[in-house]
DNA sequence: TCTGGGGTCCTAGGACCC
DNA sequence: TCTGGGGTCCTAGGACCC
């Protein structure tokens, strides 16, 4: 008789990991990678981590830091870690089959053993491929369910680097757990939890259901299942496309400016537009959300709509028509504004769109061939090459000053050995 | 001075209908 | 005096994740 598992695999320190391919003489030396716009910490080596330097952190604050211990720094290169990750997801692919990825630098499986032993081991043979392969260090975990696997794998990363447990090895861990050390319980949930006493996986366990269920929803149900053995999720495909693009990004000063609100909504839409057109989809809804400083004291947080379009379309001019009038509608005079952002939603395959019954409903704009041709001129000169904005745009321009090359996917950024 | 960006899913409550 | 109520659809906002 075999046991049904499913199995995670999780980069560690993904980002630094990339990083370290290519510079060696970084491994045991403590780095970081900052998020877009070098605003907060993204990634640690270990030895960032023992420094003190939280997950997270605004640069600022972690300034002294990085210059008294001399820690290195990057700004992300995501063309980079893309193309790592394209790699251990083929490797990983090569040797099971069917994986299912979760994230940048995660994936799920499922696989059969006859034992514990033997499924470590078999966890063990797949680290040490991908690690030869790729040269990421990994973490593997596996248990019966997917939540139970992810807790395998983040708390085997500092040991042996694999982890399985079910059946008694997992119940005799309950005791030990603290829920927020699961998937799924944020802090809001684990403070909650805390005030009704819950603190370990077995006081979860041991709760009566309708009360989880009356103070925690269907999600606090499925918690308890997949806690308890019994898988509630599935590791799936996704099918087709994505659901939604978003496109936002915080300005360097806040604004109080209409026009300057305009020309950034302009620029989402257009970056936005380019990737739905990418990968062929069309878009049936449309949201503008505006937002202050959320570390500010402004009561006004953040304002957000959303309309459905009359039909799918995937055109720059006309979702860009739509977002500026909802900007407009959302535009509060003397608020400073601190970010902007558009959401495309209900996305559908450029060829499932139902044909206009009506005439008049043509009168949107859905070019698709103009659009191919500006998406070009884009893709060669640069994003400002054609553009519908009526105002420069300003305020917005990235900080990426430690941007390491692109080493692995750009000819003029390849590592030189000799000259 | 400086506090990310891109996703998914769930839910409360409003709008509307009969 | 009593001042409907149940159902459905929609969306803004929240929580969480990486």
């Amino acid at each position: 008789m075999r046991v049904k598992l499913y199995g995670l695999l999780d980069c560690n320190n993904f980002f630094v990991s990339c990083e370290r391919l290519f510079r060696p003489d970084l491994v045991n030396q403590p780095v970081i990678v900052l998020g877009s716009n070098d605003g907060v910490v993204v990634s640690r080596s270990e030895e960032a981590k023992k420094l003190g330097v939280p997950m997270g952190a605004p640069f600022f604050k972690v300034r002294d830091i990085v210059k008294e211990n001399n820690i290195a720094l990057f700004s992300s290169n995501f063309e980079l870690y893309r193309d790592v990750s394209d790699r251990v997801m083929s490797v990983l692919n090569d040797e099971l089959g069917e994986v299912y990825q979760y994230s940048i630098d995660e994936a799920f499986f499922q696989f059969s053993e006859k034992d514990q032993i033997s499924a470590v081991s078999e966890l063990l043979r797949l680290k040490q491929v991908i690690e030869k392969k790729v040269g990421v260090p990994v973490s593997l975990g596996a248990g019966k369910t997917m939540t139970i696997a992810k807790y395998a794998s983040e708390n085997e990363k500092r040991k042996s680097g694999a982890a399985v447990f079910y059946g008694q090895s997992w119940q005799e861990l309950t005791a030990e757990i603290s829920l927020n050390e699961i998937w799924g319980i944020g802090g809001k949930t684990a403070t909650s939890m805390r005030e009704h006493g819950l603190n370990t996986v077995a006081d979860l366990l041991a709760a009566p259901e309708n009360f989880i269920v009356r103070e925690f929803g269907v999600h606090g149900s499925r918690l308890c299942a997949e806690l308890s053995e019994n898988a509630a999720h599935q590791p799936t495909e996704r099918k087709g496309l994505q659901k939604s693009i978003m496109h936002t990004r915080s300005f360097s000063k806040t604004t109080e400016s209409l026009s300057a609100l305009e020309a950034a909504v302009t620029y989402h839409i257009e970056r936005a537009s380019e990737e739905l057109r990418s990968i062929g989809g069309k878009a049936g809804s449309l949201g503008v959300q505006l937002q202050t400083n959320r570390y500010s004291d402004w009561l006004l947080q953040s304002g957000r709509q959303e309309i459905i379009l009359p039909t799918p379309v995937s055109d720059t001019r006309t979702l860009l028509c739509y977002a500026l009038a909802l900007t407009k509608v959302l535009y509060r005079r003397g608020i400073p504004y601190k970010k902007a952002g558009v959401v495309l939603g209900r996305i559908i395959p450029a060829d499932a769109v139902p044909v206009c019954l009506w005439e008049e409903e043509e009168s949107m704009n859905d070019d698709t061939q103009l659009m191919s041709v500006i998406d070009d001129l884009n893709t060669r000169w640069g994003n400002d090459a054609i553009t519908f904005g009526r105002v420069k745009r300003g305020g917005q321009l990235d900080h990426d000053q430690h941007r390491s090359p692109c080493y692995t996917t750009r000819w003029n950024e390849i590592r030189k050995i000799k000259n």
